[in-house]
DNA sequence: AATGAATGAGCTTTCATTCAT
DNA sequence: GATGAATGAAAGCTCATTCAT
């Protein structure tokens, strides 16, 4: 048990001083792509995390492998806020405290931002973590509908959208303006009285999503 | 008239092929930060304009001169077309095309968003364009407000804002897709029979939307 | 003409300055390679040549390119003493001649000893250098052989392999070393009274002369 | 006897497992060195024997001490081959059998044909070695001129860079085109009814062996 | 004593900017 | 004024050796 990861592979535990260096760069690594995004160099982690480059190159021998390590834990956090809000009693508040929070999270943290616009583009656990994600948002968006809140032609994927559209009001964005906007969109979300405009096209894909910019590095 | 800038300023007339090379270089880069945004180099413009780097540096010493010489011209190209959705007599018509030719724009040229986006941070004459575009969406607004279409408590700060948002579908996203959120912004935007959500904070600042994301270049 | 490379291929005459330049990254290369052999670094070479990376990077894109030029010129200088030496009267002078030279010049240069042994693998102008070479290496086997001084089951490969074994007689060792082995070598090439002992096998191949030690970096 | 190493100098004995990893690692170093040559990394040569890095460099501080443990082993087998080769009642196939194995045996392994090249430079155990051989050598060498099938102006050093100079075609050869090499060598060697050709200079010293190339590894 | 993690120098390659021609 | 060659800092990655566990 201990010896597993959350991945579920059995893997040998590493010795204490590596699973310290190994916590290091991890907790350096999220400040900087937090900072900078994913485009930060392994030289600037290494000095974050006061170790030598080397040793970052060893624990993680691809770039994308300390992006998957890093963001598996954060997006497992996403996750379980993501399904807090599903749970809420009251639909309507649990989407908005879907996008603020997601907002939020997404604008102190440019990283996080990138990963989930390329949607795992590449980074199989990442993208094991979207999949994860995935019903949750879908609850959210069933039990609005189902309470007569949430318009009936939006899915989950135009919630995912939406999130990112409203995170893209950048990290320098006060919290206020987020929830401003954050406020406009649920009322383009809400069932309106006069009916809502109708939505086209029918159904953006899962794809589509990845089309939202701010494409992280391509990873070789 | 021919040694006065269109931005007014005095200055000795160009040589005949320096202007033709002026002219070039514009041209190049247009194509070229439409397709690869603000950061492409000036070594790819130089070759795309078929003139050698330097001359490119001669022409604009200041990576931003090229930006400004450049979106100067485009931001004409904006304002003129906002004028004219301002003046359709159907002002919610004017407001959708608004939105969707707006977004279609941006999709269409990575360095327009970016420039949009970055709302001239820097770049005097870019903001200057800002400048006249302001009072056109205001008109937009206004009119669209007056014949109680568009609620009452946004600004034409949000309208760029929410343009902005839109814009951030990127270049693969499929037109149909922008259209999509057009709507769903606007259905956000439309004066609702059960009234509309309260938006905070009660006033966004023209910087507001500068914090937009898609940062332009990090300049050392 | 004037703008023809001895390859044939025509090319825009470089610039003076960069002509220099090109010139002394290939003294330098001729130096440090002959030092040090073909692993030796881009950085050196610039450094010798007192220029920096950049240019050694922008006049040979490939590491083989320099390998090339530099080789293909040197090469054309090993060819034309082969042909002197085949041209020699007296066919054993010409082949002591070939021999003693030969390895006297890949003792002196140890990036030629690596590129003749490689054959060219990998190296297309190299390898026509090669090709230039064979038919003069064969007109001295064919002489001396039809003078009745040479053995007649050995071939033009078995020349080169002859050659390539006298060389490994390192840089340090003396010229009136090398020349007791070419001796040495000769005699068991030459006719002999009493007849020569039969070689296996029958033919070496063209190939069996790349097995010649001393491999050059692999490139990429 | 257990307290004293080959070498004869008295040592505390190692622990039952440091002897054991001590043997693991020569019998490692024996294959990685045979396959790449002496410049192979002792991280190699530790995976290959299953023990870590750090237990190479405590028992063979210095990357000489592990060339030297193991080819002193390696080099009294071929001294024992060439007293074999020596006691032959035909000197001159004993002198064939020499060169014929000592190819192959070289052939079969490039850290040997570098240390014999190298001629123990710098390792005080392997040069040992050598003198072991030299009189083995020797003995065959007067043997053949006794018998008058050996030319009598060549020396012991003579044989030793023959050998040196056949063993450098490599691995990949074939021990058939070896063998037409040794052939070809031998002729040269052998007494000719006309007599052979002088062979300068008269005395080649036993350095001139470590002028044979196949440098090892560049010490910075 | 054994381990393998950590180190950091070194080499490669790219690219924004300057400058000789 | 135009050119594109030259520059050198920077980022990526590897690997021989040392050292904490």
């Amino acid at each position: 048990m201990s010896s597993v990861t959350s991945a579920g592979t059995a893997v040998r535990p590493l010795r204490k001083d590596a699973e310290r260096n190994r916590a290091l760069i991890l907790g350096a690594a999220r400040e900087v792509y937090a900072a900078q995004g994913l485009d930060a160099g392994f030289d600037e982690i290494a000095r974050a995390a006061g170790v030598g480059v080397g040793t970052v190159y060893r624990r993680f021998p691809e770039r994308g492998d300390l992006v998957e390590a890093l963001f598996e834990q954060e997006i497992d956090a996403v996750v379980a806020r993501v399904e807090q809000a599903a749970a809420d009693p009251d639909p309507w508040r649990g989407l908005g405290d879907f996008l603020r929070w997601g907002a939020e999270a997404q604008a102190a943290d440019r990283g996080l931002a990138q990963v989930l616009a390329a949607a795992g583009r590449g980074h199989e656990r990442v993208a094991a973590g979207r999949d994860r994600l995935r019903p949750a948002v879908e609850a959210l968006v069933r039990h609005a509908q189902q309470a007569g809140v949430l318009r009936d032609d939006v899915t989950e994927v135009d919630l995912g959208i939406a999130l990112a559209m409203i995170s893209q009001l950048g990290d320098a964005g006060s919290s206020d303006l987020r929830d401003r906007y954050v406020t406009l969109v649920l009322d383009g979300l809400a069932v309106r009285r006069d009916g809502p405009t109708p939505l086209p096209p029918a159904q953006p894909s899962e794809d589509d999503l990845a089309c939202v910019v701010a494409p992280a590095r391509r990873h070789r």
